[in-house]
DNA sequence: TGGACTTCGTTAGGAAGTTAACTAACGAAG
DNA sequence: CTTCGTTAGTTAACTTCCTAACGAAGTCCA
């Protein structure tokens, strides 16, 4: 690769804003980017020269002379994005305002193809800037040296089968899955406009994206937000067990529970939590005490968020968090147990993890422009 | 008061890195303060000029030229710290470097005489920057306006009676005693060159103060860490109550266990928990099996905070928390059931809070300096 | 069609800070 | 006592960005 050329502080800066908005006037990037009108000129014509910005059309703005609208130029390249979840591996390429280039879906087993497919789709030209990996793992630095592993087995083989796939030299940074969820709720999704709050997945496992002041907590050891280290359960009488908690209120519990509460004449006990909360919105028992009940134990694990980091809001998602059968049950235990704290569903589903693995690969693509250099961690 | 000379940006890093600093040469100042020599020497002479900096001798570093040591000038005036404590009242006055100018020590029922009696010991030409008082409660917006309130019922009447003493025009922030007490681990315990930690505080009740980043962690409430709200008992077949943690780990509980377990033959039953700590540490039977229990149940809270927040290092603080005899017994408990965390006792004793809130007044005085207007919040 | 008005973008002058080079002061070695 | 190396502080030229003012390019309205 050629000399990077050196942006300029205030050219980084106008960059920067450019690709948040993704299409601006100079006066907007002005008042963006808090600078002054030449500044701002002269960083958009450097901007330009190196390919980062291009004009594109006009804005009139109803009356007065009409300004030239700049986006991003063919040099700003793009970012990739991997979900490596459960069952599927997602795959997204984005330029850096963020607009979807690539998109693939595969089996978890093939996920390999699917970064390479989405690879193949992104222009060839412009340079990869950023690598974004969503695991359900904790994540530690690379033994190694340069990267990160994952610090369990749990995401290992995965994320070994995908590293093969991925272009050298460019940087790849590991994220856990709910943090990454939790990006999306903040970006676009429940908790927009928001600084701080807590999203909470409850699905098989259970765990917690946290998001003070814009940013993602990530904690001593990569493990803030996992709930299931949680002492459970805890009584004067009785002692916690690791990972007891999320063999409770997993939904796996949840279906166990199910099975056992279960008589004959209540027809046939469902075998997926999806049919369970179906049959709960029918108003159909046991199944609706059964939903009622695990809105009580998600109230409680709020509460436990709640006691520690008092977020004001907290995001319910995952593959049973996020149905709105549980809000009411939930809001009513936190509030019986904590702090008044606001309650919401997530608004996005399952893509929530790829997509928020793509915001943060566009801010990692972003500051690799402006800072001009490889950016470490 | 006449015309806040405004300072200069510079003038006001060089200031804080001063302020900070105690006293230092100008080349030690440009380095701190990441500035050029010319621009150090312009805002000496300017911080000079406004009395906020005074040459205060010279330093002779060995070999080459001496250079002159700069300090605090008189009209950097001081700051007001006051610890509304369950027994005693702790005032300290400090100059903006830190150091202390007043100090004064009452019971509870006497916290204005100790406020009038610091205020008094103050130098008086210089103006009195910032107020912090530590309250062991929530605080909340003054409904009133500008200023902040207890949230409860529990600090409100001390604070009122303190408000009485306090000069007008000062601004007065308002600060939990458990996040002050964590803020003088920080600068001056056993969290000394940390970024990020937990410092939790077991006596009569349980609090926990978060430090992430150099920065206390309020939350939406101001209630962040209050643990007393985690859902207790929480089993497959138990409901939580509200506080019911601090009633059950507490030191009131512990000694009520011990009166419990106390036979005729073990002696005296211990009154205080400083008592029974005592005993324990003798080897006496059931005190040792007593604290032994209670170290565990502190390492359940420990890991309730590490399974939230991954802090990397928890500081035990309060009348029992800080006996090292809970170290081991913590350090098991928390090890079994979360992430590898360090645990240590707290190097400050009851003065951590006034230090804490010393320290966070200090700041805002700086800030109140460099920004040349009231500091809100 | 031609002001009147509004907004865009550039030009000119100034404020603040940086680097580079120079002078000043101090200790130690000859 | 001089000389040399080292560090402190100042001066000068240059960079970067801001404010203010002006010319350019639109819309609105008679």
């Amino acid at each position: 690769m050629a000399e990077a050329p050196r942006l300029t502080e205030s050219a980084g800066a106008v960059f920067a804003v450019l690709a948040q908005a993704g299409r601006a006037t100079r006066p907007q990037l002005a008042s963006l980017a808090g600078l002054s009108k030449p500044t701002v000129s002269a960083a958009v014509a450097e901007l330009e020269g190196a390919g980062l910005a291009t004009h594109s059309g006009t804005a009139s703005g109803g009356t007065g002379r009409s300004a030239a609208v700049y986006g991003l130029g063919p040099a700003s390249g793009s970012v990739l994005a991997v979900d490596l979840g459960p069952a599927r591996t997602r795959v997204r390429g984005c330029a850096l305002d963020g607009t979807l280039l690539a998109e693939a879906d595969t089996p978890r087993t093939r996920a390999a193809d699917a970064v390479r497919e989405a690879l193949a789709a992104l222009p060839a030209g412009a340079p990869l800037r950023a690598i974004v990996v969503a695991i359900g793992d904790v994540s530690a630095p690379d033994l190694a040296g340069t990267g990160m592993r994952p610090a369990t087995a749990k995401a290992g083989p995965v994320f070994d089968a995908v590293s093969v796939a991925l272009p050298p030299g460019v940087p790849v940074h590991l994220e856990n899955n709910v943090n990454c969820a939790a990006l999306a709720e903040l970006h676009e999704g429940a908790a927009r406009g928001r600084r701080t709050f807590g999203y909470l997945r409850i699905g098989v496992g259970v765990g917690l994206g946290i998001v003070i002041g814009g940013q993602v907590l990530r904690g001593a050891n990569g493990a803030a937000g996992e709930l299931a280290r949680l002492p459970y359960p805890w009584d004067d009488d009785r002692e916690p067990r690791q990972e007891a908690l999320e063999a409770y209120v997993g939904s796996q519990a949840l279906l166990r529970r199910a099975a056992e509460a279960w008589r004959e004449t209540d027809g046939p006990c469902p075998r997926t939590a999806e049919r369970l909360f179906a049959l709960a919105a029918e108003g159909r028992e046991p199944a609706r005490s059964l939903v009622a009940r695990h809105a009580a134990d998600v109230g409680r694990l709020a509460a436990a968020v709640t006691a520690v980091l008092d977020p004001g809001l907290i995001v319910l998602g995952g593959s049973t968090g996020a149905d709105p059968q549980l809000l009411s049950g939930v809001r009513t235990e936190l509030g019986r147990l904590s702090w008044p704290t606001e309650v919401v569903s997530s608004q996005i589903g399952d893509l929530g993890t790829v997509v928020g693995a793509a915001r943060l690969a566009v801010a990692k693509g972003v500051q690799n422009v402006t800072e001009g250099a490889q950016v470490k961690d």
